[in-house]
DNA sequence: CCATGAATTGTTAGCGCTCACAATAACCTC
DNA sequence: GAGGTTATTGTGAGCGCTAACAATTCATGG
């Protein structure tokens, strides 16, 4: 097997069987037009013949560049964080870079310096962080690395250059799209309050209310989990028939132990009481009923944080703040209509 | 802000400044005990002052080891996938590794092929691919690369080194259930084809049946989708009252699907039809009715799949077709008994 | 107080590659 | 065909580090 081979072809060799000095070979890896077409030829089938691959270290000492990315995460398999992952690694990897991971079971100061430093270790150019928890994105703010750093998901506010979905809007959508439905108020169970997310969906849905006259109810508080949908939903359920009719809940899997929990006290969706979501998983879609959410574009979060990131590295862009904002969008199904698009209809 | 500095510090630049040889600088970031103590106090706090990080291309270049591993995976967004790639990534953190992940839509020959060149050229030391589907493993088995590769999820047959869960017994555990809860006989909605774990799962699902004598009926299939699920469901609910009273479903997702259908069509669950899912995702639990399914342990495919590769990249095993088993675990809830835990019950 | 070996530190030589520059070959133009 | 481009190839240096070996210092015993 090749790889246990003592030592692999070096670029040297390859030079000395194509009948060349090694800058040539150099200057047809590297494309470089002014070579001739047979020399050219000569030293590709001296590399194909020899299984000749350029050794990357070398290369990233002299050059000055590892084109490595480093992603640090947490919550990896929840749909967001997966999905902003894959987002992330294909941009990047159409951009020639490798991406190098590493998933935090927390994301908190001493966990995150670690990573940064590991990445380091690895010679990352620049850092991309999915940071939903403001703690995190305050130790952000204060780790300073040398290689530079985009945030996604810290808010707009943030001390440093990042990349978020606008969900203030988001929450005014789903809001606003329960009052017009004729809801007289919309009730909200919230995300942590540790999450910067949670917070601006939150502040959303009170602006949205308040913008229409209504004051709103106080709201729930869930940690994300269908569990804690499900007990805020029992406490909910208890509401029915005294002003509630709307929920407007922070995310998909809280929506579902809502839900669940309606169904268990009687209480019809979304004829007695309308319930949105948000995040648009793609079990959303089967809830019992189909439910009404709001979809975050993910794909365009992962273009756009390495794009940031690339300005960033290449000097390209004043390396100030910068706040790049995306916006997501409603998906109205039957947890909110009861003759909205089922299961299996087109879109 | 440091990272548009000139130029970071070399080793020779921190053995100035402590008044040493880069080599006794060299010696104190390796842990070489005929240090004294004074002069790594002093080359220590030269580090510490000048921001000094050690190079890591010109540290491989010389080691050749990058002490990089890659990972190559498909539909991370599912349970799953992420769950693994989670596990993996910390295992080999552990180890001191850094991973690259590539994640691709599709795994196919050309991909993985373009996938492995990717990492090849990122300099990783061995790499770890999740091929669920055959076709993966068939063309996994043909390219052949200049490090070492860990299979995981192309059942035990692959002809390289690989891990898995084993699929087989997991489904004669979920299908053993339903016979001892007096069922008469178990239907079964498959996965694609394509995929060894769903073709495992479906072979299991048959021996169990019979073993106890019993002819199975012939299988349904679906896609992983709860859509496809949903379609299933309909179908099945037809042959209600015609001999069908228990569902195995190949993954949790296509069950919640069947759930749906099964209810919009009237039939109860566990009462009418007992449903059991295979994957145990968190959802589950909160399903209607919460799901019986067969958890995996990812995280020790996980450990077990860098512990394989890290054997071979070390040549501490002779590197031959080893298969390693990990066993899942029968979750039981109220889809096949009514008096199951509920949500919030401890476990 | 010098020999002896151990502990500590320094020196030298690459790792495989790209960059800057030098050298040569090929092609014009008048 | 001299002089000047321009295209093509080669040479030398050095990126920042570790490994091997050489040199120095230190402790110790006779």
């Amino acid at each position: 097997m090749r790889h246990l081979q003592l030592r692999p072809p070096t670029m040297a060799d390859v030079a000395r069987v194509a009948g060349v000095s090694h800058q040539t070979v150099s200057r047809v890896l590297a494309d470089h037009p002014n070579v001739r077409k047979e020399t050219r030829a000569k030293v590709l089938r001296a590399i194909e013949e020899m299984g000749y691959r350029r050794n990357s270290s070398a290369r990233a000492l002299v050059t000055r560049r590892t084109r490595t990315l480093g992603v640090v995460a947490s919550n990896t398999t929840l749909y967001g964080p997966a999905s902003t992952l894959f987002a992330l690694e294909e941009a990047a990897r159409a951009e020639g870079y490798t991406v190098s991971t590493v998933n935090l079971r927390k994301l908190v100061v001493d966990t995150l310096s670690e990573a940064l430093d590991h990445l380091g270790e690895g010679g990352v150019e620049g850092v991309i962080v999915l940071a939903p928890q403001r703690s995190a994105a305050e130790a952000l703010a204060e780790l300073r690395r040398p290689y530079p750093v985009v945030a996604v998901g810290t808010g707009s506010g943030a001390q440093i250059p990042s990349v978020n979905v606008d969900q203030h809007l988001g929450a005014r959508l789903a809001t606003g799209h329960l009052l017009a439905a004729g809801h007289a108020t919309v009730w909200h169970l919230a995300g942590p309050e540790d999450w910067q997310e949670a917070v601006d969906r939150t502040v959303g849905w009170r602006t949205a209310l308040e913008a229409a006259g209504i004051e709103p109810p106080a709201p729930l508080q869930g940690d994300w989990s269908p569990l804690s949908g499900y007990r805020a939903g029992q406490e909910l359920a208890g509401w029915v028939g005294r002003g509630l009719t709307a929920v407007f809940v922070a995310n998909d899997q809280m929506a579902l132990g809502v839900l669940r929990a309606l169904r268990e006290a009687g209480v019809r969706t979304p004829q007695d009481v309308a319930v949105v979501g948000f995040d648009d998983i793609p079990e959303s879609e089967f809830f019992a009923p189909p439910l009404t959410t709001v979809r975050q574009d993910f794909a365009e979060v992962g273009k756009r944080s390495i794009s940031l990131l690339l300005d960033l590295i290449e000097g390209r862009s004043p390396s100030g703040v910068e706040g790049v904002q995306i916006e997501p969008q409603l998906v109205v199904r039957a947890s909110t209509f009861p003759h909205s698009p089922q299961p299996g209809d087109p879109g």
